[in-house]
DNA sequence: AACGTTCCCACATCAAAATGTGGTTTTCTG
DNA sequence: CAGAAAACCACATTTTGATGTGGGAACGTT
């Protein structure tokens, strides 16, 4: 029989109220604490006795310390736990950053009840939650970009963009593609054109951020 | 009432046979044809009368062209398909090839029959659905990639690498800071040390990487 | 054959960056 | 309080980078 140790933060009494109600209910979860604020939430744990903890319900929309600045000092305390992030939907480009600061789960909190404790369940055993319209934006954040313009560059200046993105310095590239230091130069001032940039620096930040 | 239009991809006449059984029973979906492989998919996709298509439920380890390659091949047909992965366990870490390529949602075969379906709603519906498993590796995906050496940087070092990967020059970072040109020239010497590189590129190659 | 593209090279100029040495002032912390 | 760390500033030198102009050779397309 499983016995999950869950916590809440939640600053709407109403929600919070509800979901420990419904969640208090079910012989294998345990609600070790309910609070309305991270802070409230890093108290506790700094308390002598520190409650030991596997799953938080954590809102990201809190008064005082946010639900992602709270992620991190609360994962500090609590590295292991699994924290399941509730969200209403406005709150929705906040999905990355919240997987970003170490939340496994993101939900929506229009959810039912039903479905926040399947998650609960599901991370606990190792799993992860998102609601149906968060797993799509996390499904497209990795899709191809849509490219623009038909900037493609040639196979020689895809070359000297490569080198340029590795490092190396004009007369590192002229070297390295062995040819002359000024023909690098003609090569990156026609990249830059077509790239409509005029730094190497950004050059780089197109490469890596895969607009090219 | 819905009317999804469905069409399967699965080398494994047991599951395929088994999956359309089970989806053919519901008012809701209508299976467009099933088909072996992806080959046979864009046979068909190419004849003449093209059938419309909203959801396809596509094996990923096919004999021939696996499901990856086929997916680019697919989407040029039906680009705006919605597209859910069926996969084993074994290729789990195929996972991030496939929502590159444009999956919308992953889902182990061992999935039950009916959160297969749920799926299919909600893919059509602009959700996506993710087995627990997946979705867990897709949540650590994001998460602090493990910081190698205690390369921290203090506050100033950071806003002017900030500037740097903003494409300022030391100029303008100087301007902006309030601070002496030569200033900002020491700051990055120092930084330079620190991060163990010595041109601006390596440092906003690591920034963009997330080594820092 | 004429044209466009790509790749190649040279010369020139000004701005920016990389790097070193030397010193001062805050600010934090044992 | 003393010492360390961070931030600040100056001066100097060498290397790179950004940009322009001008021209030549190879290759494929029209």
């Amino acid at each position: 029989m499983e016995n999950i140790k869950l916590a809440i933060v939640e600053d709407d009494a109403v929600i919070r109220e509800s979901v420990e109600a419904y969640m208090e209910t079910h012989p294998s979860i345990q609600i070790t604490f309910t609070v309305d604020s991270v802070e409230a939430f890093l108290e506790k744990a700094r308390a002598a006795i520190q409650p030991q903890l596997d799953v938080l319900l954590l809102d990201i929309g809190l008064p005082g310390m946010t639900g992602i600045q709270g992620l991190y000092h609360i994962r500090q305390q609590y590295p292991n736990m699994d924290i399941i992030m509730l969200t209403t939907f406005e709150e929705d480009d906040k999905i990355f950053d919240a997987l970003c600061a170490g939340a496994c789960s993101y939900i929506s909190k229009r959810t039912p009840l039903t479905k926040i404790r399947e998650a609960i369940f599901t991370v606990y055993r190792g799993g992860s939650y998102m609601s149906p319209s968060i797993a799509r934006k996390i499904a497209q954040r990795f899709m191809p970009k849509a490219k623009k313009k038909e900037n493609a560059l040639s196979e020689r200046q895809m070359q000297i963009v490569q080198a340029l993105v590795d490092g190396l310095s004009y007369k590192m590239i002229a070297n390295k593609l062995n040819i002359s230091l000024d023909t690098v130069r003609d090569h990156i001032k026609r990249i830059y054109r077509t790239l409509e940039v005029n730094s190497k620096a950004e050059v780089i930040k197109k490469v890596l951020k895969g607009d090219i």
